[in-house]
DNA sequence: ACGCACGATTTTTTT
DNA sequence: AATCGTGCGT
């Protein structure tokens, strides 16, 4: 389809076509709905007021919501700043985006997440709240625990026994219930809640002190701004005259209120989700949401989608078949028209090493069978498991990338450079300035920080200030007055650099804290990987010079601090994905592997006690198993490491789950295991020799140029008559020999 | 101030 | 098994 400038067809007049009654959608709008079935050809068309789209998986949900956008603008004379849509992911706007971009031209769109969206409310509008400005720093959760670290030991507290982790975790879900802790049963407040009330207070103060803020507090900080300056809502609520959310199911209550206010002056809000995919309840999320939207909005209209276009009739029928063991759910019927497909392959495994070979021996067989190692995918519930997955992979040389995991930004060097960065834009940044005071050794201990600490809190300032200030360091002597100073010098020499782009920045950081040289004499085992990061970092900086001119160091700052791990994802490569089943939401792939189907696993201990934990993890498992396009196989160990110890595992109710006559490969307890079918390669025939004429099916007749690879893996190159030389797998490609 | 050794603690899932 | 924090010795 060719794209469609949408200012062709909105007109001249700009200002005035929006609040015009649409004119009928032109050609090339017609289009847009050419090829979409009855239900989503309506979503598409739905212009104004309330619309839930019930999507079930691999509905086509995406191209029904880029197709809605492509429509608003195209057949409806609505202008791109009136959309807001709102993803879950990074990735995940930005391939909407793309897509959008690919049906009309347009500029000015907002597509991002809920935190990206915040954000840049936020630096827009902060200023009404006193104690933020718009440099402000988003702390991850690695900050968020080290501010806390500090508070607990400041008032005294045992880091052992509240640790910043779990007090972090408290905060958070203290914040987000906009509630203080739940008094005990005999009516007093526990120790714990207590201690955890203080450090929360003590938290809230720094955080503002440090003009900085947590994920959180980018959607809490929004909705208070809305609370307070009714005029600000309304601004950006008259703006955004259609609203969309994707994944609804997983919203939680603050994004639901946040939602409601984007879409109070028009009504004209679409939500997007499959209640069955609801797998973010741990972390506030609310089915609610979406179940109770026709009660919230009302002359709602719903539209259910429920072809599935994604998946062959086994892996359907087999999730369907798991997941209808939910007790609190809405019935669905999704159905497939693509065959049945191959049954759902289940290997019993004798312990993580096997399992992680087993499907290493899958993934090579398949590979043999003509299919790319990007078309695979092996999915876990916790990332430790990630490990043995990739040693086997990486000695059965298949290629494979990680999602997640350790994340980039959170490694040392980077994490260094970036604070760096942060303390440039937003000097107030006490935990970057505390990270990089020493960052190289300048002699300047944990004391010292101690004392310059003391020094900037009994005036109020940033521990940045005190580092300049000659009084501060009057308190020190000897090398860690010398080392105080110097970093005071080189603050002064780089605080120009807060208005550079991000490139220049951060190479102007590199140099003068000459740290390639401090990574060298760290005697360190990943040096090199350190290096790396380190160029990486400085190539991302580029790109996103280059990708956005104007944002400058500022903008990168709140781009990574948003960044999660799915958004690092690259599908063009070939290599095997390995990912939890978390950030496989809203992906597919041909093959699909989850390993560890055993209990307290999958389901996981910590949500095996409540009939509501299961029934996530069951969705969980949902999830996992509807990413899968043609083949599906599920894995378990008998025995697996953990904490240092072997310990016997026991296979997952949700196995017990699907329906028997889906499943081959099954090996009940003690039963030697079964193997698959499709393996074992053919005998290579004796007369393919370099340089044998031979004939394929497709291509007709050619001429052996190189053999190479034995067993399942053996390749030939054959050049061919009529179609050049290919490259091909002997166990894919039937090739008949026919001469010398 | 810094390096080393020991011991404790860890594993949900993520914006 | 591996990381992280603590305490001790230099």
């Amino acid at each position: 389809m060719p794209p469609i400038d949408w200012t062709d067809i909105v007109s001249t007049d700009a200002a005035g076509a929006a609040n015009r009654p649409a004119e009928g959608p032109s050609e090339q709008a017609r289009e847009l709905l050419a090829d979409l079935n009855p239900p989503q050809s309506e979503a598409v068309q739905h212009v104004e007021g309330p619309l839930l789209i019930l999507a079930g998986a691999g509905s086509g949900k995406t191209r029904v919501i880029t197709r809605r956008v492509a429509w608003l603008l195209s057949a409806c004379g609505v202008r791109p700043h009136e959309i807001l849509a709102i993803t879950f992911t990074n990735k995940a706007a930005r391939e909407m985006r793309e897509r959008v971009e690919k049906l009309v031209t347009f500029r000015g769109l907002w597509i991002s997440t809920f935190h990206s969206t915040c954000a840049r409310i936020l630096r827009r509008e902060i200023g009404v709240l006193s104690g933020w400005s718009r440099d402000f720093t988003i702390y991850d959760t690695h900050d968020k625990n080290q501010l806390l670290k500090k508070i607990v030991s400041d008032l005294g507290y045992d880091l052992t026994r509240f640790r910043p982790a779990m007090l972090g975790g408290w905060i958070s879900e203290w914040k987000n219930d906009a509630a203080v802790p739940a008094a005990d049963e005999d009516g007093g407040m526990s120790m714990e809640h207590e201690v955890g009330q203080r450090v929360f207070r003590s938290y809230e103060e720094a955080m503002r002190r440090n003009n900085a803020l947590d994920f959180d507090d980018l959607l809490l900080k929004t909705q208070e701004i809305f609370r307070s300056h009714p005029g600000v809502k309304d601004s950006y609520a008259s703006r955004f005259r259609f609203v969309m959310v994707d994944e609804y199911q997983d919203t939680n209550r603050v994004q639901y209120g946040l939602t409601r206010a984007f879409a109070s002056a028009h009504g004209n809000f679409a939500a997007c989700g499959d209640p069955d995919q609801s797998i973010y309840a741990w972390r506030g999320a609310d089915v609610r949401n979406i179940l109770d939207f026709e009660a919230d909005f009302a002359n709602a209209k719903v539209i259910k989608l429920e072809q599935n276009y994604r998946s062959v009739g086994n892996v359907l029928k087999a999730a369907q078949g798991v997941i209808a063991h939910n007790a609190s759910r809405k019935e669905k019927d999704l159905w497939t028209d693509r065959g049945d497909g191959e049954k759902i392959g289940v290997l019993v495994c004798a312990d993580e090493n096997d399992e992680g070979d087993e499907i290493a021996r899958q993934i090579r067989a398949l590979l043999a069978h003509g299919k790319r190692a990007d078309e695979c995918a092996v999915f876990y519930r916790v990332n430790f498991m990630q490990r043995a997955l990739e040693r086997a992979l990486r000695l059965a040389g298949i290629p494979y990338q990680v999602v997640g995991g350790l994340e980039f930004y959170a490694r040392r060097e980077i994490k260094d450079l970036v604070s760096y960065l942060h303390l440039l834009v937003n000097p107030a940044d006490d935990v970057a300035c505390a990270r990089v005071l020493n960052v190289p050794q300048r002699g300047v201990g944990e004391k010292s920080v101690e004392k310059l600490y003391a020094w900037a809190e009994e005036r109020g300032v940033p521990l940045s200030v005190a580092a300049k200030s000659e009084e501060a360091r009057a308190r020190l002597r000897g090398r860690a007055k010398k080392g105080v100073e110097a970093f005071a010098g080189l603050l002064e020499l780089l605080s120009p650099y807060a208005e550079a782009s991000a490139a220049e920045a951060l190479d102007r950081v590199i140099d003068e804290t000459e740290y390639y040289a401090y990574l060298g004499q760290l005697s360190d085992a990943d040096q090199v990987a350190r290096d790396e990061n380190v160029d990486e970092l400085r190539a991302h900086a580029e790109t996103y010079d280059r990708d956005s001119p104007e944002a400058k160091l500022r903008g990168f700052l709140q781009d990574i601090a948003l960044v999660s791990d799915i958004d690092t994802f690259e599908e063009e490569v070939e290599r095997v994905t390995l990912m939890t089943l978390h950030s496989a939401k809203g992906l597919e792939f041909p093959v699909v592997f989850i390993a560890g189907m055993e209990e307290e696993l999958l389901p996981h201990a910590r949500s095996i006690e409540s009939d509501a934990g299961i029934e996530e993890e069951r969705r969980l498992v949902y999830v996992g198993m509807t990413r899968a396009k043609e083949r599906l196989f599920l894995t378990r160990a008998e025995w697996r490491f953990h904490f240092g110890e072997s310990i016997p595992r026991i296979a997952s109710r949700f196995l017990e789950e699907l329906p028997v006559d889906l499943v081959e490969g099954v090996a009940s307890e003690g039963e030697e295991e079964q193997v698959l079918g499709v393996f074992d390669a053919p005998e290579a025939d004796p007369g393919l020799v370099v340089g044998a004429r031979v004939e394929h099916d497709h291509f007709g007749t050619g001429k052996v140029e190189r053999l190479s690879g034995s067993g399942i893996n053996a390749r030939a190159s054959v050049r061919f008559t009529r179609h050049g030389t290919k490259e091909l797998l002997l166990t894919y490609a039937k090739l008949r020999v026919i001469g010398q």
